[in-house]
DNA sequence: TTAATGTCTGCAATATTTCGCAGATATGCA
DNA sequence: TGCATATCTGCGAAATATTGCAGACATTAA
């Protein structure tokens, strides 16, 4: 029984579900709690249809959930942890000239990690 | 200016750049040290120009090293635990009945995971 | 019911990845 | 030099992913 070309698919998956910008930003963007699509549309600068279908790609492979409130669909994280792991992977950005500077690393992991989260002027 | 977008592109690339079966087996199986191009291709059972398109893929974001010694190309990784930090995310596979068991995940963990790397028979 | 709001789906165009294979290059040995 | 071994590159075909947009659906309020 082949067991690793398997883990190897399904880590793959997951993998592949994360590999975009907008949806790494969603993700990130929902640790601070349960928001709905126009919300994060709005706040991430991104066309509403766009986001709902990153989202709904999200939660074909059930890391983000939903839920109905009125007109509104609110999503939130099934695994908050997700984040921290994602941002743990900057950890293995190439050292490269063009790329972003140390600091500006630090400054995206301070700023998307752990525990600080005011919403308003931390999208710079 | 804009560093969280930046921030997660380069995140997505990293992503990209892992979300393959193949190159994830191949780092995998790097985890135990540095290997030539054939030996790993045999090893997975993959043709030989795919192997080095990938680790060529790899080495092109800074993942592996490649060193010559004769005639064969060695590769190993960059960065060691990278291969932990991605079988870390097995902790966010989807449950769902049709996936891969609990018990051949933590059996994928525990054979691929940090210090057991005996090299002949754990392909199984 | 009608209108407005919030979100989703379908579709077609484009872009990107993956794959296999033929042949190129590079090294070592006779 | 000529041949075998080890690996790489180029290229076209096929599979996937992404994008924008038009319109559909669902909910609420008038």
């Amino acid at each position: 029984m082949p067991s690793r070309p398997i883990i190897a698919r399904e880590l793959a998956e997951i993998f592949k579900t994360i590999a975009h910008p907008d949806r790494i930003r969603l993700i990130e963007e929902l640790r601070s709690g349960e928001q709905d699509v126009n919300t994060m549309a709005e706040r991430l600068d991104l066309p509403g249809p766009r986001v709902s279908q990153h989202l709904a790609n999200l939660r074909l492979h059930h890391m983000v959930a939903e839920r109905r409130e009125g007109r509104r669909h609110l999503y939130s994280l099934v695994r908050p942890d997700l984040a921290d792991w994602i941002i743990d992977g900057l950890d293995f950005l190439e050292v490269r000239s063009s790329g972003p500077s140390k600091s500006n690393i630090n400054s995206a992991r301070r700023k998307w990690s752990r525990s600080d989260h005011q919403s308003k002027q931390d999208r710079a």
